[in-house]
DNA sequence: CGTCATGTTGAGCGTCATCAACAGGAGTGG
DNA sequence: CCACTCCTGTTGATGACGCTCAACATGACG
């Protein structure tokens, strides 16, 4: 109960890009994280088929949402960091459709689903908030499956760069000089080979091109896009389906991608 | 004002499957449906871009969300029938991200933002109603997802049409005989190819597969599942992804599938 | 120093795309 | 009634994109 709220502002800060909360309920809300965790990477936080009485707060690191087939081939579905909460569906869902896995070290709150209903009685613009969130990740899921579905594989994963510098930009965790961008990037190849459905060796041969390209530069789990422009024309990229998530205090002012 | 609440049953039964909406909100709701009108298959209800003051309500037939890429290649990422809302995010959201694109005929009805605003502000129950369609859309859009990105052409048609019947049976358009399941199909080989991310030629010979198996039968825009479990089992299908949408009268009784 | 995860490269192959042609049915107009 | 067009479905030939399998390099870590 006496849970930091210090830790918690990230989420804090998210959810009021979303919707004005209350400074009375933004409180209460971060008061009810009833426990914070910290993860290893590669972790589940929770699982295919489980009934959780808890949501969870990503408030550092980054997860990655995913579901496993039968033969065991694995798809990443969405790339989330500091303060998602990925698994807002548990209110109403009998039980979980996909894992919820940590791909960094990540630090998570846990809020009692019996503290946020109540809560999200009292309060419309909590529910407006967590409405507005599901239906940015809505819009990012339609873009990956015209991603997954429409694109090749080096655009489809140059799409990728392109979408999380953006976000990443928006949430302040990106560096833009000139005409580069640059952030932190924990997925390894095999990773991103399971969010763009295709395989490690051949995503290893279109980074070799993207590099080629002059379009992108990776080092040490850092993330640099040499062009934004240009690899946002190389990619077919256009941020309108991110528009729901840009912050308000800064919409309008994006430098062109 | 005094538009028809005959033909928006669908709307209202479909409302009441995801929360209990109050009868005098529901009436209200019912009544604010602006203006209904007809559309041709194949045109734009709301275009990628549009800025609508309305959202637009399915009173019969079928649509496709879609996107369509420069290139002119086109992906459907989603599908829906009688009842749906498919447009809620306009509520929110600064521009659509996509098209939405009648594949028959259909009714549709819209109603005005400036009306449904202040409904939902009086009315929990029915935020909470939109926001868990907006959760199923989600879950759709994922396990789409995952089909596009992780399951080869032929499994990956055929989850799609399991996915149909099940949803379709749901609200009862399908009917179940033995082990078979038939229903009324609109889409041609090259929409299936958009919304699988196939060209149409290879869909060609799926479906000449698939009949080969024994697993459906197609006539005159009609599709039969001949064996339900078999193919189910072919596809790699799990209903569980689409829980939340189960009518809850009939929670738990499904037929397996 | 050995182990393990990650990244890289090569060779060969299969799934699916491309391009082209044609059949059949529905609708249109002469 | 037939000629015409258009849409949908079907088939064949060819080739490209991306997969599989296998080997090796590199760096982190114990």
């Amino acid at each position: 109960m006496a849970a930091a709220h210090q830790p918690i502002n990230t989420f804090s800060k998210r959810l009021n890009m979303f919707a004005d909360v209350p400074d009375e309920i933004d409180h209460e809300l971060c008061g009810f994280v009833a426990k914070v965790r910290e993860f290893n990477a590669n972790h589940d936080i929770v699982s295919q088929g489980d009934k959780p009485s808890h949501c969870c707060v990503i408030l550092e690191g980054w997860i990655a949402r995913n579901k496993i087939l039968e033969g065991g081939r694995r798809q990443i579905t969405a790339l989330h960091f500091s303060g998602a909460t990925p698994d807002l569906q548990s209110l109403f869902m009998p039980s979980l459709d996909h894992n919820i896995t940590t791909l960094t070290t990540a630090r998570v709150g846990f809020i009692p689903h019996a503290s946020l209903r109540p809560l999200m009685e009292r309060c419309p613009s909590l529910v407006r908030a967590f409405w507005r969130e599901t239906l940015v990740d809505a819009a990012i899921s339609r873009e990956w499956e015209v991603n997954l579905g429409a694109r090749p594989a080096s655009n489809r994963i140059a799409h990728l760069f392109c979408e999380m510098g953006t976000r990443l930009e928006w949430f302040g965790r990106a560096n833009r000089r000139g005409k580069t961008l640059s952030f932190a990037w924990p997925l390894t190849q095999s990773q991103l080979a399971e969010a763009t459905g295709l395989t490690n060796v051949h995503v290893n041969r279109c980074l070799q091109e993207l590099r080629g390209r002059g379009l992108v530069e990776m080092a040490r789990e850092r993330m640099t896009l040499l062009d934004v422009q240009k690899l946002a024309a190389f990619a077919g990229f256009n941020p309108d389906y991110l528009a729901a998530e840009e912050p308000r205090d800064r919409a309008g002012q994006n430098q062109p991608m």
